[in-house]
DNA sequence: CTAGGGTTAG
């Protein structure tokens, strides 16, 4: 693999004139991070790895960015592609920027990944001795059209084009591009481009810079960058701020998000609906609905109309709490403000009546979409196939995803996800492993939810051992590495009462330093229960708590089942009190841990 | 930069 990426480098040194080490460090590092389709490979079927990657490089680096040369288009289609860019010409010249924009679009879906070569020589061919104004427009709305469509490599040739030619990019682009690069170190290199370049950076560069920083786990790196920026001119902005709250609140510290919003204020920049809604949807999944209607309200005092996200926000707020009476009078206010439901709307009262086994009812709403014109999203569609597929109603799943295909819209890895979650949970392992050679097939690449649900399905089989190589393919080959997955393989055996292989895997995650979660003791708890270890099941309450887990209703009724079986009552009875002393709470999942500050 | 879909335990 090293050698292949020497041979790029040099290649890129002949042809760029020893310029820019910049695309091969994208190339080498997008490879190491995208990882694509290998984990699907390794955990099927036995498959050297380092093979596997090799023969991605081959396809990622040759056939598509070193590409062997522009490729020759036939006269025809030059012609077209020629007139194409002619109209670009005269549109950009004409400002009708709109237009321009939908062309290179077009142009650009048309010619898809690789193709920036080609279209780089006709252009210079063609276009560049005109000296027309437009030309940089052209040029710039290209490589922002590629780059848009995620197209990193292609955007990056056109930039790398534009800078022989003495073309300055837009910010908007490379803005574009640092958002493609935010999960790698390269976006300082791209950063520094900009600085380089002299192209004026915007308010959103800097919000993109911390985005990244934020998704690549470095919270205390963005707030510092966030602080830095205070001295510049367009380093502080709302968006940036923004981006700060967004991250806290994932991580389920809304105080601290809500501190960075009076900040804000401090700094005297006026919070704008994103701010708002992100505090009130941070609110929303900590059950705290009554503040987040205060949010609200004061936003309407603050002059920031409360929009159809912040609708949607709260009204899938009390959908989480399982009050679907408040979800539909935050509709109600809506509709009385003059909001129509959209797609989101009309998801979340889908989801509402699914999770309350209504499936005739979320059916009901689809018709009420279609014939109001609404097109369902593929959320939409997940939303019904998963309650189609908790039902085993799996031919009208079918008939659903055809229809989903029929309307241009590709399931994607969380559809498969589910129709395989619910095949696997149905005992139907074989079709849900067709169903995922399909995704393959279709380069959508399996994740730990997929992985888990066929591991469930195998375990539910009673193949263990089928299993266990199964598991032990995703663990070793170090891309899917999760506590879910431990406690699926633990919970194998424990179902087969096989309580020692499930302690072992517990060891081996701890050497590992993965962090149990509740479902793992649980899950061990049940175990030993099962296997008449009392004592040791009630050992392991306190080594919950030595974790800083609090036990579930779970645990407690595993016990206290065992208790009764053995007629202990006095345990039972202590387990009870302890239970209710604890006011053990029905659940939200995500218990905020302080390592995410430091990671 | 904000909203809607998917795992495991009794």
């Amino acid at each position: 693999m090293l050698r292949k990426l020497h041979q790029y480098q040099y290649q890129c040194q002949c042809q760029w004139n020893n310029k820019p080490p910049l695309h091969f460090r994208i190339l080498s590092s997008l490879l190491l991070f995208s990882k694509p389709s290998s984990s699907v490979s390794a955990a099927m079927l036995p498959h050297d790895q380092d093979q596997d990657q090799d023969h991605q490089l081959r396809t990622f680096a040759f056939g598509r960015f070193v590409g062997p040369r522009p490729r020759l288009y036939p006269p025809a289609e030059l012609d077209r592609k020629i007139s194409q860019f002619l109209l670009s010409h005269v549109l950009a010249g004409e400002r009708s920027f709109n237009d321009l924009h939908s062309l290179i679009y077009q142009i650009v879906q048309q010619e898809g990944s690789g193709s920036a070569p080609s279209i780089c020589e006709l252009l210079l061919h063609n276009f560049h001795g005109w000296k027309w104004d437009s030309n940089i427009v052209v040029w710039d709305m290209l490589a922002f059209a590629y780059s848009r469509f995620q197209l990193v490599q292609d955007a990056l040739f056109v930039l790398a084009k534009m800078k022989d030619l003495n073309l300055r990019a837009s910010i908007q682009t490379y803005n574009s591009l640092l958002h493609n690069l935010r999960h790698t170190d390269i976006m300082w290199d791209v950063h520094n481009e900009i600085k380089d370049s002299g192209t004026p950076e915007n308010e959103y560069t800097n919000s993109i810079l911390i985005h990244g920083l934020c998704e690549q786990s470095r919270l205390q790196d963005a707030v510092s960058f966030l602080q830095i920026s205070k001295g510049k001119d367009t380093g502080l902005s709302v968006a940036s701020f923004n981006t700060i709250m967004t991250r806290f609140c994932k991580l389920g510290y809304v105080d601290v998000a809500k501190s960075f919003f009076c900040m804000m204020l401090k700094c005297g920049l006026h919070p704008d609906s994103y701010s708002y809604n992100i505090l009130i949807h941070g609110l929303c999944v900590a059950g705290s609905m009554e503040e987040a209607l205060e949010f609200k309200n004061d936003m309407e005092k603050h002059g920031v109309e409360p929009d159809i996200v912040t609708y949607n926000i709260l009204a899938k707020g009390f959908h989480l709490l399982g009050l679907m009476g408040g979800a539909w009078k935050v509709i109600q206010d809506m509709l009385l403000k003059g909001f129509n439901p959209d797609v989101v709307t009309y998801t979340i009262l889908m989801c509402g009546h699914c999770q309350m086994g209504n499936i005739e009812e979320g059916l009901k709403l689809r018709e009420e979409m279609l014939s109001r014109g609404f097109q369902l999203s593929i959320i939409s569609y997940s939303v019904l196939l998963s309650c189609l597929c908790k039902s085993a109603r799996f031919e009208e799943a079918l008939i659903l995803l055809y229809e989903m295909e029929a309307l241009g819209l590709k399931p994607d890895v969380i559809t498969y996800s589910i129709l395989i979650h619910g095949l696997c949970k149905k005992g139907e392992v074989h079709r849900a492993i067709l169903l995922y050679e399909e995704m393959c097939l279709r380069r959508i690449c399996p994740n730990y939810f997929t992985h888990g649900a066929i591991l469930f399905g195998i375990c539910e089989k009673g193949n263990i051992s089928e299993a266990r190589k199964y598991f032990d393919n995703l663990i070793t080959s170090d891309l899917v590495e999760d506590i879910v997955l431990y406690n699926i393989m633990m919970g194998g055996y424990v179902k087969l009462g096989n309580i020692a292989e499930a302690v072992q895997l517990y060891q081996k995650l701890t050497e590992k330093k993965i962090t149990p979660s509740i479902v793992t003791f649980n899950t061990l708890i049940h175990g030993f229960c099962k296997s008449n270890k009392l004592e040791e099941a009630w050992r392991l309450l306190d080594t919950i708590k030595l974790h800083g887990l609090v036990p579930s209703v779970v645990t407690y009724t595993t016990l206290m089942n065992a208790y009764c079986e053995v007629g202990n009552i006095d345990g039972m009875l202590e387990l009870l009190r302890e239970m209710e002393a604890k006011a053990v709470m029905p659940t939200h999942p995500n218990t905020p841990s302080g390592e995410a500050l430091h990671g």
